[in-house]
DNA sequence: TATTATACTGTATATAATCACAGTAATCAA
DNA sequence: TTGATTACTGTGATTATATACAGTATAATA
């Protein structure tokens, strides 16, 4: 599963906009028109590289045969650098896909978070592991959340949290604590660390 | 705006899961194919009765191009008589849809319930009043409310509610008050009355 | 260097699908 | 008893649509 090229990703828009505004996908011929181009074949050949990298299926012979696949279908998403203010999901940020079927963590994976750097290492955490977040669990003291401060996204302990300050703890002696006061400086908690995922390779 | 008969609304029905499990509607063969037809212009003149009453609109001359109205399209429905046990949104309980436009009433609408009997006539609320309801205003002590108790609803005012009574008074004083004790039986707040429409004619 | 992927134009064709016209039959209201 | 509505069959023309085939051009990859 690679990604999308800008146009591909146009045209994918495309029809998801044209299912949202008419309740229908759009013919090549729609396609062509909305993109300007000449031939339908344009949007035939990009709608085949579209489905062969698995965002759609084809129902062969039938008008309108686009069906687009479920995030369900896709897999869970990995994300690598987050880009700065955006959503952590935001399609620029999926690095690729792992089929849900692979997931044998007990909770529920969102999504995998690649780990940067080496500030949890004393809790076995390296760089380049993938952690596996959960958007909606509860977040409590001792776990290990993903926070956004500011613009920047990290992974730390939850030491302590009140109206007026909380603590995250790196879990590396060589770090120190980083303090938040929430009434000045905004924190986000994106979710929290139920699973670890590294491939040898 | 008529409602639909039997078939009608037997093909409605196909053309809403044939979008939910495919996403997109079907052909006229499609619907002959699925109901039985051996003519696919059985399913274009049903096609054609269910856009005269309004809850479709058919794009000419596209493939597919069937496109569902909207709740909104549709108009406020108005509830008759409560079929027992369903939901009261239930299709076989609108007797008749209301377009939005008419609708003076400062708050949202989410329904019109023909009133039964004369238990809030000192309120001024008579038989075959619609009373607008709005599914989602808070329940307070002094509001009149839509309730459902067992298989009955009924408008009455909430005269108190703790945890083991409910009172509901009846504003008329040939009628006593309701008491329910809610550990016991059930009772579900379908809404509160938000406006009342009378048509002399 | 050859190959593959991307991003198109242009033409053509089989078939998918709409939709009009001509019927049949039953039910219901005026 | 006439007309309107519902609920179909059956046929066929027209057009909408998918899709194959033949190209062109550019950039990235092995």
């Amino acid at each position: 599963m690679k990604g999308l090229t800008d146009r591909q990703q146009e045209i994918l828009d495309l029809i998801k906009s044209n299912l949202e505004e008419n309740g229908l996908p759009p013919t090549r011929a729609d396609i062509a028109r909305t993109l300007g181009f000449k031939s339908p074949n344009a949007a035939e050949q990009h709608l085949r590289a579209i489905e062969k990298k698995g965002f759609i299926s084809i129902l062969a012979g039938a008008s309108r045969g686009i069906i687009l696949k479920t995030e369900e279908d896709l897999g869970i998403p990995v994300i690598g650098l987050v880009a700065a203010g955006g959503p952590i999901l935001a399609q620029e940020n999926i690095e690729k896909r792992i089929p849900q079927a692979q997931n044998i963590l007990s909770n529920k994976i969102d999504y995998y978070l690649r780990v940067k750097g080496n500030s949890m290492v004393d809790v076995g955490i390296y760089e380049n592991d993938l952690i596996g977040v959960n958007k909606n669990n509860p977040v409590k003291v001792g776990s290990i959340v993903i926070a956004r401060i500011g613009e920047e996204v990290t992974v730390k302990t939850l030491e302590s949290i009140s109206s007026k300050q909380v603590v995250l703890k790196a879990e590396n002696s060589e770090y120190s604590n980083i303090e938040i006061n929430p009434e000045k400086d905004e924190i986000v908690f994106e979710g929290t660390c139920v699973g670890l995922l590294r491939d040898f390779s």
